[in-house]
DNA sequence: CTGAAAGCGCTTACAG
DNA sequence: CTGAAAGCGCTTACAG
């Protein structure tokens, strides 16, 4: 049992006593407020400097009345998909890690299918005044002028899910979606042979988010590439309802001879389930995202691969970027991809992002 | 910016003042320390329950004056491999975070290929009183007999990389071995034709670690239920000596056609080195650890698939299970099995772990 | 067995 | 622009 003591001790009484202030000049210094000559403030400055200070956190947020508060704005969880199951579970964790440090979470749903949902939350937040705000910017305009406004009054925004790179923001947490619709092409060639024909099928009730075309992007090219001789065809599907899903997955297989179909979001399961209802059996399928649907069906062969991007982890790491930011002053990296997992038959049990 | 303070004030001033004793008995039931009489002892216990009281670990950590010591004792970084600089990242990582909780980690390193360095480390662990211990038991008899002492000494030990199942102990973070096999063998089954010959290569200077041939095991079993036309065959080589590897594995080549080879250990870059030196293009390679020469031989399409399990991760869990235990007396689960993860040329750019 | 008081390293009114 | 003092929720000698 040693004991703390021997160590040199750099706090605000230290750095008080050699700059010849009180202890609340150095605070003022500390936070950058106002109301400090220029001279005392670099002398008090210099001190800082040449004792390498650094604050001790614990006793900032015991004795700081202040909470912090931040906001997220992530897309509720439908019926159909509970893909942000995922990521809110892993703010919940890192919600309940720092709630000690006086650290509250607003958490604001908006529905993927409708931008006015998504305007409405970025207006509340906004009237609210945040210390940070977690946010994955689903639509791409309205996320830019949110941030616009947020950077405009001081407040760092991160992103997960999905990038917007030309906006400026404290830092995104997700995935490089080329990469990761690239990645899927590569595991598509395990699957076929040189000749087969592979199926790109989107099923999305409106116009494509943009994430999405970049996975398919990165799939394209990467066949174009390493697979010139498979024959690669897109299938839109505009509905969400089975029957029409059916319809059109039918017609697709009917007029062409596909040996693998590739869905670039989480609703792989959908053509699993046809795959099911029409005891197709010797077409290969590769999908995106590690739900309870797409497993069961990993599980019985009917999906090949499943791509995931540690959703958790995602949701976890942008609450923590923005209590690094806030209460450490650290800032994190710009963009922060995540890894690229490969989810079969044979080690899906041990997944768990 | 909401200030704290409408909360309900549960603290030790309370529950003092409800059970009309001082503080100091109060923080005497809290821990459990004695002198204190029955009577008041189970009054104040009564009102903490009541209270639902929560220690403010802030504020405890801040006050006392004790430091808490862990000792971590894994493998020392060989020139050959540098697979345990990775879990001693993760370690590191968690030192920095948890440093200014007033905790200090001692690290001792001991060389795999030997015994009494095991040995040595862990009497002089046992000589110093540690609060915890992260452990890599990589010697089992020598490692049970360590952990009794630490059981003894009221000292929790946490496992990671490789578990002792029968040793109690805080809990263990690392591989599901057998699984981790069986995946490798899952994704052989991508690679080779029904008819091929597999043969399992394991090179160590010493006897098996029970560690691989708990993954052979893992990976031979899944070729009997499997993939039973598939013929595998095992070649052992206890030297890591570049000649004497050529020469086994030209040896076993030769008088057998393989198809691919499997290295449950991370020296599958040996076998890469060997494939490259004697121009052999048409033998599979599948192996484990995400080791720079391994991945350069990935990049190469040499290695076809490796599989990792977050070595770094194993590190930081386990440090931070320690601290969860000590400080905020939150005990994490017995087993905490890491994904298996799949690296193939596609992915490699991304994995983080 | 029990209590009063100082202190951990900060922040925060308040006074000047 | 600056300072003295109280307080955050605990722990720790010390005294009785």
């Amino acid at each position: 049992m040693k004991k703390k003591g021997n160590k040199e001790l750099v706090g605000v009484k230290e750095i008080a006593r050699r700059a010849n202030v009180a202890i609340a000049t150095v605070d003022r210094v500390l936070h950058n407020r106002k109301g400090v000559s220029e001279k005392t403030k670099a002398k008090i400055t210099a001190i800082i400097e040449e004792l390498n200070y650094k604050p001790n956190i614990l006793a900032r947020r015991l004795a700081s009345k202040e909470i912090l508060r931040f906001a997220v704005m992530i897309p509720s969880v439908s019926e159909e998909t509970d893909y942000w199951d995922a990521p809110l579970e892993g703010i919940k964790q890192a919600e309940s890690e720092i709630a000690t440090y006086g650290i509250e979470i607003d958490k604001y749903f908006f529905d993927q299918n409708d931008r006015s949902s998504f305007l409405k939350a970025s207006d509340e937040i906004l009237k609210k005044k945040y210390h940070g705000i977690l946010l994955a910017p689903m639509f791409a305009q309205e996320s830019e002028s949110f941030v616009r406004e947020c950077t405009k009054a001081g407040i760092p925004c991160v992103f997960i899910n999905s990038d917007l790179p030309d906006t400026a923001s404290l830092c995104y947490i997700g995935p490089d979606l080329y990469h990761a619709g690239a990645l899927a092409a590569h595991l598509c060639g395990y699957l076929i042979g040189e000749k087969a024909n592979v199926l790109i099928v989107n099923i999305s009730e409106i116009d494509n988010h943009r994430h999405f075309l970049r996975k398919e992007q990165g799939f394209k090219e990467y066949f174009e590439e390493y697979r010139k001789e498979n024959n690669v065809i897109k299938l839109d599907i505009r509905d969400t309802a089975e029957q029409a899903i059916s319809r059109e997955l039918k017609k697709a297989l009917e007029s062409n001879k596909i040996d693998l179909i590739f869905v670039a979001n989480s609703r792989v399961f959908y053509v699993a389930e046809f795959f099911e209802k029409y005891k197709i059996k010797n077409v290969k399928l590769v999908g995106f995202e590690f739900l309870k649907k797409n497993v069961a069906y990993l599980e019985q062969g009917v999906i090949d691969f499943l791509i995931c991007q540690k959703p958790i982890e995602q949701g976890y790491k942008g609450v923590m970027a923005l209590y690094q930011y806030c209460v450490h002053d650290i800032k994190v990296k710009d963009v922060h991809y995540m890894p690229i997992d490969i989810i079969t038959k044979g080690n899906y049990q041990f997944y768990s992002n």
